[in-house]
DNA sequence: AGTAGTGGAGACCGATCTGTCTACCCTGAT
DNA sequence: ATCAGGGTAGACAGATCGGTCTCCACTACT
């Protein structure tokens, strides 16, 4: 594997795990098997590896979830799926993405938590690529603007909350108790 | 004010702007302006201040909102009195909470991943809390078991989603959104 | 007035932090 | 065979970490 790939692979593993301030650079190369030297050539400090791996995690979850939604044969699978993706993260049931931990950009966002910090807008872009994805399926439902954006926030609220409640309390049905909802908020506007 | 409660409340004041790790005890004492030794008599380990710090958030925050929502004249009003009292927060309207940056409980768990450490089950524990001070409210209005239960998670989940939504993505309308979706989800099952 | 106890200031300990720099090794091109 | 480039290991610097301990000033009680 290309180094800068492993290191940043090793560095988000760490910080997901245990949280950004909580490990120290020697941690992140002793797991990675890659000199000092050789991090500061790729990174220029900590902070712009910690940017690394938000912008890795970005791209990873995002095309995760866009591949376990598009296949979806309309918006209302497409949203359900969503949510069923979210069921098998909690219970940590794919392979495809690391073992669950929370949210990460929740997560580095209360450690950079000033909203005007580079890495807290990072977290914030990611947000609002999510929110634009779930707005792109739920557009397929509904032609009214104001209904469509009543709903995306609802749904994407919705998600936050269930990942929240997964990670903090360990409820491991938060993604189905969400869907239950989500499906409440569609089926009275789909059936009028 | 007695040191005990001072080093708390500045250690909390800290570890909730900048994070538990991101602070030393070395900052802690100096804005309390308390002795090293002082702080070591009253706690055996920073880990302990850490642990007092979220009970010291959980009496405040508890209480701040059952002050807010008991006025109301029925469970209705109690649940939307809650969201009012989220909107004040996020928008710094309210003095007896501290300005916001996120949810203490949220933010702490992200640092104490592993969901059996301590002070995670601290956490827990006030989302557990507020989880029954909302089914009190939701009872009032339904009395079929299974509806309060669904409501009160349901309303639970909107909560710590629109915390998010308000501290990640900077969105200060994140409560007056849920708490639209909040009055859908009551007023279809009153009005039936 | 003398004494006991509390708490402030801060030295000190060993460990760790981010970040720099030297010294060496290995590989590939000439 | 020689040399250059890129990587490793790790010493090193200066700061800070959590935590212990000493010294001293102040207060309160007898």
């Amino acid at each position: 594997m290309e180094r800068r790939e492993q290191l940043v692979s090793v560095a988000f593993g760490l910080f997901y795990r245990y949280g950004v301030h909580a490990i120290g650079i020697n941690r992140v190369i002793a797991d990675s098997g890659v000199a000092k030297k050789t991090l500061y050539t790729y990174f220029s400090s900590k902070e712009a590896l910690v940017a690394a791996t938000v912008d890795y995690r970005d791209s990873q979850f995002f095309s995760w979830i866009e591949g376990r939604t598009q296949r979806a044969s309309d918006g209302q699978g497409a949203i359900y799926a969503l949510f069923d993706a979210l069921d098998d993260w909690f219970n940590e049931r794919e392979k495809l993405i690391h073992a669950f931990h929370g949210c990460y950009f929740i997560n580095v966002s209360a450690e950079f938590s000033d909203l005007s910090h580079p890495i807290h807008q990072q977290c914030a872009s990611h947000k609002r690529a999510m929110l634009g994805l779930i707005r792109l399926y739920v557009s397929r439902l509904f032609s009214d603007d104001k209904t469509v954006t009543m709903l995306s926030e609802a749904i994407a609220v919705l998600k936050e909350g269930a990942t929240i409640q997964a990670h903090v309390m360990g409820d491991l049905k938060a993604a189905v108790k969400a869907k239950v909802i989500v499906t409440e908020l569609l089926t009275t506007r789909l059936g009028h």
